[in-house]
RNA sequence: GGCACGAUAGCAAAGCGGUUAUGCCGCGGCCUGCAAAGCCGUUUAGACCAGUUCGACUCUGGUUCGUGCCUCCA
């Protein structure tokens, strides 16, 4: 039985779906006029881990996660690099996917474009003037009143009275509230614009979601997530959006039954984000580190817990990562057959992740098999290990292939290109004949010299009854 | 200022009202020509102060500290 940790009821719930057997899932995704930095990645990774793991549950999962593909900061930067709009977006959202594969995400079902959903976001604006919830200003803006809707910020724990209290804002004069915000902006100089009721203009930011999901999924959907940050003001405002628009003799429709949200990626205990400057792309990341480490270290924690990123953090991962490639090296990839939920491991496994996502706690079963197949050398057991890591994302290349660095690059092995001594495989597996030599013939002095001269360069040689075998530190 | 969340061993990170979390690091042993890997064992916990309880890291209250949101942000 799934529990869901549900941010508008502020507790675990038992997640029911609104039709048996079906899922469907709203995600906030990206904005694009930029590289995808690791909060970004974060949002990827554990949403595609939640997805994974509701289809393993049995649950048809119709998964949406929008492109913002037109706001200021893409307007701004396209304007800046001189290019258009399109041009920029397109760059940005071919490099996202580029990040996105090479963490191991599946694509969601469904990636819709605000730009593909103007039209369908001039409706419900129009259904929302009708309805009183919304109204034109004399600049030919359109507003949100907030006041208008009753459970304005249920989401968010927030009273209109604390936050007109706390407000921080410029006050724009069209607003008759300073709390509204803005559903469609008049048009300005050197913007993109489409036609509306209200003259040239373009969309706010918040209703992109609530057409957009509203359209895939259908008024009432069962679970919308993103980061923690958008919980206020750009979840509160869809649901604002949402249920007025959507409701029928003044009864409003709840839009989302389960809400998740996912910690910040920190750095220096400090939330990493585009306007403090202190976020590492993910690219920059991979130039360092194995996607499979990165996507490890993210499900080490708990979804709705800070991660903190460094090198040190990333270390730690990459070599519990390589206890878990050991354990299955020699078991070759098997085809996934079914999982046998009734096996001690695979029930805990399956309990950690019903109890709202726990992916520390599924990690923990994965090194407790680990331990297992290492005693007992099981083919089983390393299946077994292999099909549930297979859950998150993990553990699915050849031990070696991981082991050995294939197709990744280390420090260690960029040193040695510098040196003028590219250690590929052959020359490794030249050196550990040689070395093998050098034992017959009782010369450690020489095998073990080789074994240094490859240890500098980062290459660990293990002997073993079967022969001896190397793996990159 | 308002609201929310958190505080676990050297580092990271979970569960749990009483029974080994887990990973990395450290230490001892086994194995090894020596290593590495692995296995076995092991040292470091639960911010602070009260309360509830036979018993609290786990529940309740308070204190302190930290982070986040209240403005674009995953």
């Amino acid at each position: 039985m799934l529990k869901i940790y549900n941010t508008l009821a502020r507790e675990k719930q038992v997640f029911t779906p609104i039709i048996a057997g079906k899922v469907s899932m709203y995600v906030c995704g990206m904005t694009v006029y930029d590289y995808c930095h690791l909060g970004h990645a974060r949002v990827m990774v554990v949403f595609d881990m939640v997805s994974r793991w509701l289809r393993v549950s049995g649950y048809a999962v119709k998964y949406v996660r929008n492109i913002t593909d037109i706001d200021d900061k893409i307007i701004k930067r396209a304007n800046e690099n001189k290019e258009t709009i399109a041009q920029l977006t397109q760059r940005f959202i071919h490099a996202m996917d580029e990040d996105s594969v090479q963490l191991g995400v599946i694509r969601p079902d469904i990636e819709p474009k605000a730009t593909d959903f103007i039209e369908g976001m001039i409706g419900m604006i129009s259904a929302l003037v009708e309805k009183g919830f919304a109204y034109a200003a004399d600049n030919g803006d359109v507003f949100y009143a907030v006041k208008n809707f009753d459970g304005y910020g249920k989401l968010s724990g927030k009273s209109l009275e604390d936050l007109r209290a706390g407000e921080r804002v410029e006050v724009d004069t069209h607003k008759k509230d300073p709390m509204d915000f803005v559903l469609w902006k008049s048009v300005k100089p050197n913007e993109p614009s489409w036609d509306s009721p209200w003259g040239k203009g373009r969309p706010g930011w918040h209703i992109e979601c609530s057409a957009m999901s509203s359209h895939h999924l259908g008024e009432r959907f069962d679970i919308h997530g993103g980061g923690q940050d958008l919980q206020f003001p750009h979840h509160e405002n869809e649901i604002a959006q949402s249920e007025a628009a959507h409701s029928h003799d003044g009864k409003s429709c709840q839009m989302v039954n389960y809400w998740m949200h996912n910690g910040f990626v920190r750095v220096d205990d400090e939330k990493m984000s585009k306007s403090l400057g202190n976020f590492f792309t993910i690219r920059t990341v991979l130039e360092k580190y194995d996607a499979e480490v990165v996507r490890f270290f993210i499900l080490r924690a708990h979804y709705r817990s800070p991660l903190n990123y460094s090198d040190q953090h990333l270390d730690d991962a990459k070599l519990a990562l390589t206890r878990l490639y050991t354990a299955l090296r020699g078991h070759h990839m098997v085809s996934a057959e079914a999982i046998d939920w009734q096996h001690a491991q695979a029930a805990r496994f399956k309990a950690a992740l019903d109890d709202d996502f726990n992916t520390p706690e599924a990690m923990a079963v994965l090194f407790d098999l680990a331990n297992e197949v290492n005693k007992t050398k099981s083919v089983a057991v390393a299946a077994l290990l292999r099909n549930l890591a297979a859950i998150l994302g993990l553990l699915q290349r050849d031990a070696n292939e991981f082991l050995q660095g294939v197709g990744q690059v280390s420090n260690i092995q960029s040193n040695a290109v510098e040196m003028n001594q590219p250690f590929d495989s052959d020359v490794i597996d030249r050196k550990i004949l040689e070395r093998i030599a050098a034992k017959k013939a009782k010369n450690f002095a020489e095998a073990d010299h080789i074994r240094k001269a490859l240890a500098e360069a980062g290459i660990i040689l293990e002997d073993t009854p079967q022969g001896t075998t190397w793996r990159r530190a």
